[in-house]
DNA sequence: TCCGGCACCTGTACGC
DNA sequence: TGCGTACAGGTGCCGG
């Protein structure tokens, strides 16, 4: 599943990949996957025909493409009509165009030869004006998407709401501590909110708490600010990891841009190993459901909080 | 405003 | 063999 440091090694293999080209011809196969560029499929390919791409950024798990050249989204209307997430206007903010991308579940985006064979969940299909490697969006359970959108400021409006990362260098270490512990829910549920910390999924959630030993139903409020500093420290420190091996892998749902898989699950300690021994102290991990999808704890290194929330 | 539940998807594994 | 069911889980929406 792509967490941030794959989608991190899928934004530097796009970078090196299509950064600097123009776009030809797009092609939707799928409509589900530009479900979130509400004027539909043919205007996504319309839209993007004879933009170049300037750069590959990544806030979280999402990724986009800034668009350089004529803004065909702003060509028609004035920037304070562009709508938001919150349909709030931003008169008088710097505006721009972006292709804005999430991975969602099973989501590729993949730089390949134009004569390679189709995979069989191709969704989108980008061609250059160079004739070279096209990029090709594939998604077997379509929980991901694209859309070309407005930027206001630095980031896509769409996306304006979700937090920094970890490994994002004006991330505020203070005020992520002080707001985590404002939250009244459970630790597992508030790391996986993006508009608190981005990045972060289901299995570095669990990684993070385990190396922390802080248990996933343990209240917000009762959390020390020493104990949330840890946690966030253990959560940096796993994807820094993670993202040097190439990212977390557990089939072909998740590769690079070359279609590799990271070799990061041979250093996963607790996630899907329900019934072996815990590393540290042989404890056997369980797997409870929870959010419709598991945890993986140790109950000898991460004991149950006697006031659980989830 | 904050929090929790759930729909959206498809391929695979497994039990009967 | 074939069918039904559980499971994988990120995000956004909606109700309380």
């Amino acid at each position: 599943m792509p967490e941030l440091p794959e989608v991190e090694v899928v934004r530097r293999g796009l970078e090196r990949g299509v950064a600097g080209r123009t776009i030809a011809t797009v092609t939707v196969s799928h409509d589900r996957a530009v479900r979130r560029h509400l004027a539909g499929a043919g205007d996504f390919e319309a839209v993007l025909r004879g933009r170049t791409i300037a750069a590959v950024r990544r806030r979280g798990k999402y990724l986009w493409f800034d668009l350089a050249g004529r803004d065909l989204l702003t060509h028609d209307r004035a920037p304070h009509d562009l709508p938001t997430h919150d349909g709030a206007s931003h008169h008088g903010a710097t505006v721009g165009t972006a292709l804005l991308g999430h991975l969602g579940m099973s989501g590729q985006l993949l730089v390949v030869s134009p004569v390679k064979e189709p995979e069989k969940h191709l969704r989108v299909r980008i061609l250059f004006t160079d004739g070279g490697r096209e990029l090709r969006f594939v998604d077997q359970r379509t929980f991901g998407g694209l859309a070309v959108v407005p930027t206001v400021g630095e980031l896509p409006a769409p996306i304006a709401h979700i937090a920094r990362d970890p490994l994002d260098s004006d991330f505020d270490d203070d005020a992520f501590v002080a707001a985590l512990r404002r939250r009244r829910t459970g630790v597992k549920r508030a790391l996986l909110d993006q508009t608190l910390v981005s990045g972060i999924g289901n299995i570095y959630a669990d990684e993070s708490l385990w190396r922390a030993g802080v248990h996933y139903a343990r209240p917000t409020e009762t959390l020390p600010a020493s104990t949330a500093r840890a946690l966030l420290a253990e959560a940096r420190a796993v994807m820094t990891d993670a993202l040097a091996a190439g990212g977390t892998s557990f089939d072909s749902l998740y590769v690079s841009v070359n279609g590799e898989s990271g070799l990061f699950d041979r250093s996963l300690n607790v996630y899907g190993r329900a019934g072996q021994p815990c590393v540290r102290c042989e404890t056997v991990i369980v797997r409870d459901a929870f959010m419709n999808r598991s945890s993986f704890t140790c109950p000898g290194c991460q004991p149950r909080p006697r006031r659980a929330r989830w």
